[in-house]
DNA sequence: CCGTATCCAACTAGATACTG
DNA sequence: CAGTATCTAGTTGGATACGG
């Protein structure tokens, strides 16, 4: 795992060690801006998510998602996702055609990234409503002392 | 940290224990969603990372990072971390006027997120370029054998 | 069934000029 | 210095029609 160009140090007082992010080439970022690129899409997630629990036939992986993506979109979807070797693609030459979803060993070494997301999202979800909120409020207030 | 609406099982044979994200509303993807639309934007990213070292005014800012965000992405990303909690944004009334940003600890804590995804992605990057090279490959050999 | 092609709407982002 | 407004270009995503 040695990772190369990412350090952790930890600033001043602040106490509880987060991490600092410092890298050789900060431009890009130690690389998260690679990650974003692939998840970053409308529906890159979904589908590593739904192929998480098991092999998914075309069809059946829009009817899942069924959030209402569209053939068009999928297909992109899953044709980046393949070309960057997170999902395998099996074409069963019948008739009619089918072909089947699933993903590869890097792209479920995602997954567990993915649930790293999914649970600080959900951990924090109230924080950030609360923080909204508040922030609307004092935008709203603002607004009405500089009108009129 | 009790997650709530997350589970983790482990699919028929697969052996390693991938985690599988189960969740009562799967057009939510349990969240997973919320995170990336606030990450997944071009610049947020960056923002937070720099701001993961310490406090900095805008124009700091915006020459950090400055592969080249322009004032109007900058003010525009900073207001929605600002919005969302994950930013502090303190005007002191001098002239000229002097603006500090600096992560809350909601935005401290994402950090850690933010390292995961750049050690994922710096660890497998030799993968997905092999990936993708071996893809092209592929496809540029497909498109030779439709042709003519 | 699985996918591609085309056209169109919406959003994101950059350049520039201007204000407090 | 920090920020807003406007205008424009590029990208993403949706609807639909059609092809293997």
């Amino acid at each position: 795992m040695s990772a190369g160009h990412t350090a952790i140090t930890t600033p001043g007082g602040t106490g509880a060690g987060e991490p600092v992010i410092s890298c050789e080439t900060p431009q890009d970022e130690c690389g998260v801006r690679d990650v974003l690129d692939r998840l970053g899409d409308k529906w890159s997630v979904y589908v590593v998510v739904e192929l998480a629990s098991g092999v998914l036939r075309f069809k059946e992986l829009q009817r899942r998602i069924h959030g209402g993506i569209s053939q068009r979109m999928l297909t992109l979807t899953v044709r980046r996702l393949e070309r960057d070797g997170l999902v395998k693609r099996t074409v069963h030459p019948t008739i009619p055609p089918q072909v089947e979803y699933e993903l590869t060993e890097l792209g479920h070494s995602l997954t567990h990234l993915v649930k790293s997301l999914a649970d600080w999202s959900i951990a924090h979800r109230p924080d950030i409503a609360a923080a909204r909120e508040a922030y609307d409020e004092r935008a709203a207030q603002a607004e009405a002392g500089t009108a009129g």
